[in-house]
DNA sequence: GTTGCAGTTCAACGATCGTTGCACTAGACT
DNA sequence: AGTCTAGTGCAACGATCGTTGAACTGCAAC
């Protein structure tokens, strides 16, 4: 068959991200993922040795395949514009359209995951430790790219700026539907293409404006 | 004497917000903050009623006050500014000052509250619902302040850019670290005097860029 | 056919959870 | 003095939690 079956431990996996995702790690229990996923309480400590490593898993199965598309994508906009370095706009593009574009079109799964990541990126806890080790060594590239692109930047602005963009894709990937509420139905959180198409200018503006600043 | 002691239901209010902040609604057990508050485990039950009352009652506590110094700011800078509409700057000032000043000068209660803030904002549990109960009403005296400061903006850009904005906001109130870690210690996570020279601008510029953006 | 082992199932452990019923205390009021 | 009541303290409830040990399954190796 050109299709294998989802093996426990992705079935595992899977029920882990949506569940965790929707009600955080502590709201959410063992019983409530074995039952999601159709498979034995035990297996759990069985495949992963407990619920945190458990979380780990679902946090890294996607972060690597996410880094190096984001790296692939910046990579592709340096080389276009090379040799001057690429564009705040591009590497800004770069940084984003992987999440929105997988969000868009690479399943449930992603979504999950990206709802996960803005929860996980915002808590105080332990699981923030896992993003740093996942996610900073891309991120650094990334920085360094942004201020390449900002010639009269100070790197503390740019550092800031980072610091602002993320916080602004987080909390979008969120979907929180407040957006919905205050917008009366105008907008809508889930509507990745408004997002796509607005996220990467308000940034990019942001980021020639702290640029510009006079300390 | 001039200062009354703390009530028992001010205690658990305290304790509580000090908890939930660090490790959220379920990582929080009524045990530790009872604890932490120096009071019988069940007089929450008596005071509030249970776990989530409690829990809204945190959140709605500092939230009228923040609302009415936000207001009043917001009122400020419209006088100022009048018969023309305020700029964009001065209505994002309004917004962001209040909570930076609190956090600066206001004890280690409102630390808490702003840490709390941003795990709810960004959690897609039941809490937001409060969330939305507290702050709509004034968030939407802002949105149309930042309508009128942007004359060439579409209503739908300025919605996202508020979206932008506050996840900009709560990522900076919740403190990660990674700022700190990302830069090699150039930023500290809580250098509030840093953010609030630069959260301000670079909202503004990206506002304004948003603004401009073709369609 | 037997052995071995990765994978699975079942039942139960001790711990901790939010909540509650009841007795007790102290101050206000008659 | 006697009565009432808001507030507190104590102990326990049933439920659910993460984890574990032991038995069982099916398939591969020899």
């Amino acid at each position: 068959m050109a299709r294998s079956k989802r093996t426990t431990k992705e079935k595992l996996l899977d029920a882990a991200e949506k569940l965790f995702a929707r009600r955080g790690f502590h709201g959410t229990s063992l019983r409530d993922i074995t039952g999601e996923a159709g498979v034995d309480l035990a297996l759990v400590n069985y495949h992963f040795g407990g619920k945190k490593p458990l979380f780990a898993a679902v946090l890294e199965r996607r972060g690597a395949v996410l880094n190096e598309e984001r790296l692939r994508r910046l990579a592709e906009v340096r080389q276009a514009a090379a040799p001057r370095p690429a564009s705040t706009e591009a590497v800004v593009g770069a940084f984003f359209d992987p999440i929105l574009d997988f969000l868009a079109h690479a399943g449930p799964g992603w979504h999950s995951y990206f709802t996960l990541l803005a929860w996980v990126n915002n808590s105080p806890e332990w699981g923030r430790r896992l993003m740093s080790k996942t996610f900073n060594d891309t991120v650094r590239e990334f920085i360094r790219a942004l201020i390449d692109s900002l010639p009269g930047a100070a790197p503390e602005d740019v550092f800031w700026g980072y610091n602002f963009l993320t916080g602004a894709l987080t909390l979008s990937l969120a979907e929180t539907g407040r957006l919905d509420i205050l917008s009366d139905g105008l907008c809508r959180s889930t509507d990745v293409a408004a997002l796509k198409a607005r996220l990467g200018p308000f940034v990019a503006a942001g980021l020639k404006g702290l640029a510009q600043r006079q300390a």
